[in-house]
DNA sequence: AACTATTTATAAGA
DNA sequence: TTCTTATAAATAGTT
């Protein structure tokens, strides 16, 4: 809506483009805002510009709740969204919540064929446990895997602090080695100007 | 925009809330994909219906990357750096927990006290509610614990990356020094058995 | 950062 | 519900 139609594609001038952005994602925040108050829904907008800036809006007080809500649904969900990311033990894990999407199609089976009054309140309860069970397999796998990544990042933290040991060793030995004394100066005053840098 | 203007609040008839929600979260999704073409930038949308329905749109593979990138922004964003965090809002954190575990004992207390019988359905539902909630809460908490934890990881990581390439690249600009070749030899051999061990 | 000419979204109505 | 249409709102290009 403007002087002219606009295709829907990116804008190459980056100026125009970042003006365009301004209005645009003001426009999308307001829209949110809007549909949430009048329909009264949960919604949650993150938006992250090129150069790394984040905007967002949630209607809820956090954004963590929305998304907490957003990965129990994606993870139970028939059209499980993650990408094509897997290798062996991705599909291993991909198998274990089929069975979780499995879970919900019965459900919903049981849910649509049958009368309501025909479902007995056991029937229900029944239904519930297996749903929880699922929920807790997959926060299970969920927690397993980030614990995992800190394990990998501590680990990989330890190397890196032994070549850090390392490489400053040889540099303070090489200081008993008479004949390098001005190159160590010289090193230090290197190291101080980059220390300023950081 | 329609034949007349609307308030921004609840509309209170059910059905017309529900057409207008139709309406605008398509409106909302469109927008939102062509802000992502259009500027370039990445954006997820989440919307919840009210009866527990998900609708969502995100310009990359999978939301849940937008949403780790948006869990690393807001754990490094307003102002508490990685590292020293836990006095007063660790202390609320705490104090919303106890408040958990109050309930739990309230809970015990009316199982234990009264008869099942007097209890209503409403009752239960209401507590039912608030035991969601609690673990609603701790749940989104231990989440958000463990991205931090993962997030100050990679920062860690990337600074000792890069004061290693700062040391190596000391020692080797140092080889332009005629009158140090032997002892830069003799780093090379250590920095080659070094690497060996890794 | 304001200003409009237009396009787009959508509230009601059919 | 789905389609239509009058009108409000958003915004592209301009100043």
């Amino acid at each position: 809506m403007g002087r002219r139609k606009l295709e829907i594609k990116r804008i190459e001038d980056k100026s125009a483009r970042q003006v365009t952005f301004t209005k645009r994602r003001n426009g999308l925040l307001k829209k949110a805002k809007e549909l949430s108050v009048i329909c009264d829904v949960d919604v949650g907008v993150i938006i992250f510009s090129s150069r790394g800036k984040l905007y967002h809006y949630c209607s809820t007080n956090s954004l963590t709740e929305i998304l907490q809500h957003y990965q129990n649904c994606v993870a139970m969900g028939p059209g499980a969204q993650t990408g094509v990311r897997g290798t062996r033990e991705e599909k291993s894990k991909y198998a274990g919540l089929l069975k979780s999407g499995e879970l919900l199609q019965i459900v919903d089976r049981e849910l649509g064929e049958t009368c309501v009054d025909d479902l007995t309140v056991t029937d229900l309860v029944h239904l519930e446990k297996q749903l929880e069970d699922a929920l807790i397999q997959i926060r299970a796998t969920k927690t397993h895997l980030l614990l995992d990544s800190i394990s990998t990042l501590h680990e990989k933290e330890k190397i890196l602090v032994e070549e850090k040991r390392r490489l400053e060793e040889k540099i303070a030995g090489s200081k008993t080695d008479g004949r390098t004394n001005k190159m160590i100066m010289d090193l230090n005053v290197i190291a101080d100007s980059q220390m300023t840098e950081q």
